[in-house]
DNA sequence: CTAGTTTATCGTAATATTGCAATATAAATA
DNA sequence: TATTTATATTGCAATATTACGATAAACTAG
């Protein structure tokens, strides 16, 4: 079916997947990591840094600002992207759970 | 055309993408929280705390299983079913460079 | 050995994702 | 205004994912 029953989920498991998801493709981490690296925000030169097309890295760019990890301007007649610290804050609270729960954990059967 | 191109990108995006794309799916996310939540290894009830057949809960066993986000052990004819340390820490490391980027990031512009 | 229990695999249908050429849009500049 | 530059959208082909019924495999209990 391909279909996801996202309705039989809970709200916050839904947000952390589409969230998990918008991260899991290599070129939409390179473009998380180029944000970082040069430390400001990036007008157009993230299409010359990836070996996509423009309207792939296009497309990768629109499922990252949909899902709240980066945020867009216009500038001019460019944009300029950085992350948005709103979407990597959700995911840090789930995984900080997690590590929480690995820490503590004694009775590893597995 | 449906095909990652995985040759382009470096073996740690490949290996991150592989990581979130295997949390970024509502019943992986259910999983995890089970595993934790009964703090302890689970033998066989997981299929009854999610709202989905059999086959499919498996086959989500088994991506996470590839991730390296689980591990199962065999304990009779069930199987044990636990958190794998080792890939949450790829991730924890990949996230806690990007907090720290984004609490030290003094020239946002978005 | 047989029946029951548990998990995996196969096969298949429906839908989603990836990638790009072509084209559209929008702003800057000549 | 016309041209250039930067990004988005459309349309499509190839592949991947999700889900599940049917069935197989592996172990236990009787």
């Amino acid at each position: 079916m391909g279909i996801t029953k996202t309705e039989h989920f809970t709200e916050q498991q839904n947000e952390l997947a589409v969230l998990a998801k918008a991260i899991g493709h290599p070129a939409r981490i390179a473009i998380i990591q180029h944000l970082i690296k040069v430390n400001s925000c990036v007008c157009g030169d993230i299409v010359n840094e990836l070996p996509l097309a423009q309207p792939t890295v296009s497309q990768h760019l629109k499922e990252l600002k949909n899902a709240g990890l980066i945020k867009g301007n216009f500038e001019g007649n460019a944009i300029c992207y950085c992350l948005n610290e709103e979407g990597f804050r959700k995911i840090k609270v789930f995984f900080e759970s997690i590590n929480t729960y690995l820490e503590n954990q004694k009775n590893q059967c597995c």
